[in-house]
Parts: C-alpha cells; sequence; structure tokens
DNA sequence: CTTGGAATGTCAACATGACTGACTTAATGT
DNA sequence: ACATTAAGTCAGTCATGTTGACATTCCAAG
C-alpha cells in the first residue's frame, strides 16, 4: 500500500462518493434491465427465463448444475423455469453421453430467436451507454464491475470467455 | 457524431465486449448485494426494507410519494415495507405540517443504527473495489453508470445531491 | 458383485415481494 | 360545492426465491 496516493487523491473513496456509487449501481441496473423487461412482460416469462436462456445461449451444452453455479439459485428454483422452457420449445435437454445423470442445455431455433431478441435490447441500450462514456470510461467501468464481483463469481465470469 | 472515433477504437462497441458488460454488470451486482443481504438474511427483513431505509436516511423528511417515485414500485409493495418498519420502530412517518395529506419519513435512533450497519457493509465492499481498481476507473464506471440510467431517474439521481 | 453414498434432477409446499384493481379517508384548491 | 391529490387498505395474482422429500444414476469400497 505504500504506493497508494494519499490525501485529496483518496477523494474517491470518501463514504459520500461511496454512497453516490451505491447508488448510481441501483439506478443504473434499473435502466440495464429495463428493456429486455418489456419485451418479457408481454410474453409471460421474466428475469430468470432471460438469465438462463443467456447463458444457455453463450455455452450450448452447459449442463444443469454449472448453469446453477452461474445463477446462484437453487436447483427447484431454475428447474421450475427450466421446465417452462423446455414445455415452451426453447429449451432442448439432452442427457449426457459419458454421465446419464447429467442433463445438457442447448437453445432450439426458437429459443436463439427469443434470446436474439431480448439480448439484441438489452446491448442496444449497453451500446448507447458506452458511447454515451467513452472508451476510457467502459476500461474503467468494466475494471470496477470485476472488482466488485465476489472472488467465486469472478473466476465464473472468466471462465466464459475461455471454455 | 463527427467527431466519433472510427475503425479499431470502436472495439469498446463489439457485441462480443457488450456482452461481457451485460455479464460483468449481472455478476457484480451480486457483489454488490451480497454483504448486506447477509445481514438481513438474520432479521427477516430484505433488499426492500434496506432500500427504503438506505433513502429515508439519505433524505430525511421526504415523503411517500417522492420515495414511490425513487424506488419505481407501486404503493402497495412499498406499503408492506414501510408499515412494518414503522410498527419495528425503525421508521417515524409525520404527518406533514403544509399539506397535511402528506407523511414525512424520518429514521428513528433505531432505524439509524440499522441503515449504518446495512450501509458500512456496502461501503466496504465497494471500498475495496474502488481501491482495487483505483481512482480513474472509479471514474470511468460511475459515467457509465450514469450514462445507463433512464433520463428520469437520472433526473432523480443527481437529484438526491442537491436537494 | 453388490451395496451404500454422492451427484443430479424432479415434485410439492410455502414465503416474499412485486403487480393490478377497487376503494376509503382526508386535505387541498378551484 | 366539487374535483383532485396524497396516502393507505383490501383482495387477488404472479414470478421467483426457499426447504424438504424423493427418484435416478453413477462410482467405489467392501
Amino acid at each position: 500500500m505504500s504506493d497508494m496516493p494519499t490525501g485529496d487523491s483518496l477523494l474517491f473513496l470518501t463514504d459520500e462518493q461511496l454512497r453516490q456509487g451505491i447508488e448510481a449501481m441501483f439506478f443504473a441496473y434499473r435502466g440495464f434491465t429495463s428493456a429486455p423487461d418489456q419485451i418479457l412482460a408481454g410474453i409471460s416469462y421474466g428475469r430468470a427465463h432471460h438469465r438462463a436462456l443467456h447463458f444457455i445461449g453463450r455455452s450450448p451444452g452447459m449442463n444443469v448444475n454449472r448453469l446453477l453455479a452461474i445463477l446462484g439459485v437453487t436447483k427447484q428454483s431454475l428447474n421450475r423455469v427450466l421446465r417452462t422452457l423446455i414445455e415452451d420449445g426453447l429449451v432442448e435437454s439432452r442427457v449426457g453421453v459419458a454421465d446419464k445423470r447429467e442433463r445438457h442445455l442447448y437453445l432450439t431455433e426458437e429459443g436463439q430467436t427469443l434470446e436474439t431478441r431480448l439480448s439484441e435490447a438489452q446491448r442496444a441500450w449497453m451500446r448507447a451507454a458506452y458511447r454515451k462514456a467513452g472508451p476510457d470510461a467502459v476500461t474503467g467501468f468494466r475494471q470496477v464491475l470485476e472488482a466488485m464481483m465476489e472472488p467465486e463469481l469472478r473466476r465464473l465470469y472468466s471462465g466464459l470467455r475461455e471454455g
């Protein structure tokens, strides 16, 4: 810590600055979810369905346990969401080859379509924010978010970019 | 937009970059709420109570309508939370002086104590993230979050710093 | 080979915190 | 006097989280 700045340059760590960051996070998260929420409202799905579709689309063939770790809910809770998605033909669940206890999850064509629609809306919102703030701000944004994750989730987050 | 950068310097707007930002936001939000959530779990309150305490503590004397606008929930939903907080002696509701229809909200001493406990935990988490990322990153973080808010909420957010 | 434990997934019941809609009460303002 | 506004309430619904109990499958130790 000997190379930490001192005095006024630590202003970003005052309680007031931290509080503003907390409130910014709260308000921004609402904007973050507003676009997909609006789409979901029409079709009697919720955020939980969106999250499942997102991560299944991101890593096709993922088994339920891994999805559980990513979403951080109980398997019973995920199962309800997953069941409706499978019943509605948006997600396909294939029994594992090596281990028949496992179910591997895939988006159907219809599932892909909805996922794309939701993602496009959310990306459009993020794109506008990124554009407004500029590339340097985006770099800082990503750094703070990553530092804010719980260690286990940070590993999962990084893992998504590798395999 | 004639002064926007072009070519490779727009890499931060690719779909992949945006997707990573979206996932970062999702994972970070869990870290963001984890510390207060742990405290709340013990005392049969939820995030909704924390949010109410936070904003009442932030702007003592605020009336119900304003709190409603900030939280973005229905009055029925807020009322349930507020009623328990008042019954439990954490929040005081005073009839307005100028307009007797209004109720102005204040934290009691006990309410202040809990709010401080929750806020301290959350601030400690944010402080660690800020320190890790550094002041420049924090500036960018705040800029992107502000750009991400819905316009109406951005006004409310800014308004909290004035009066 | 069998059997018992661990891993995986499913079903049922319940809690919380959102929502809508209809309504009351009281105070305000035109 | 009457319409509007602020706050609160009652009733019902929905999405999404929770525990607990259970079935199936796999693997490894006896």
